[in-house]
DNA sequence: CTGGATGCAAAGGTTTTGCACGCTA
DNA sequence: TAGCGTGCAAAACCTTTGCATCCAG
């Protein structure tokens, strides 16, 4: 199973890293501009295969669709309750989040943390 | 507004109480047994109410419905990605999680952390 | 050439919603 | 008694999948 380099997914991936942690279905507007042919199914299928080559990151949240980023880096994530929108915190703005329970301009409500891996069940 | 006490509310919550993350479907079915007669969509608008109010967690993840957590208090969550089940991370235990990647018995791949809060545009 | 990738459309599963009735406060 | 809550079923929504065809390596 070798993986191809084909023109969509080239596409997929160029417009998600000018993109700003879109939906799936955002990316896939944007996407059609680029070139109208590209199939719905065909961005999932991409997106979930980036995702799970770990070439860039799945994010989940609650009443939401699930947004995607290609930043590669280490990084936590600063959701906006009423609009959705998703930004970036890095490393060095780490601290003063905490301390001061905003992220720049953003206002910081609650974090949540989430580890992944495998539980003692399925090391079997 | 002002919210009611149900019967359905009360077992919905006092089955939370008594599961292990459990899925809207799981809770569901747990619900049943309780009372056969209590329907789908009132477990769901149910749990979302209480998630509106902060009296439960709701838990989005890639690839699987929403889970919920009745606990109060804050703590983090490991997820196995083998059988999706969550597991609650407490504040003794995460520096050592950060060291060793490992919460007890649950092997730690990737942590991710999120705030959720209030953007600059939506202040106005 | 070979088999992974795509487009299309239909199916899948989760979650939401409209409506009439029931029940809490 | 007022109006929030409920049960039921249909709808909405995001996402996945089957299949025939295409095309990268």
């Amino acid at each position: 199973m070798t993986l191809r380099n084909t023109k969509q997914k080239k596409i997929i991936m160029d417009v998600l890293r000018c993109s700003d942690h879109p939906t799936a279905s955002e990316l896939y507007a944007a996407v059609r501009e680029e070139n109208p042919s590209i199939s719905r199914g065909t961005v999932f299928r991409v997106l979930s295969q980036f995702a799970q080559n770990g070439e860039i990151l799945k994010l989940s949240f609650a009443d939401s669709p699930a947004r995607f980023d290609a930043r590669l880096c280490a990084h936590a994530h600063a959701r906006c309750i009423y609009c959705g929108k998703v930004f970036d915190v890095f490393d060095d703005e780490l601290s003063p989040a905490f301390e001061k329970r905003r992220a720049g301009e953003f206002e910081i409500y609650s974090a949540s943390l989430e580890f992944s891996g495998c539980c003692p069940d399925c090391k079997a």
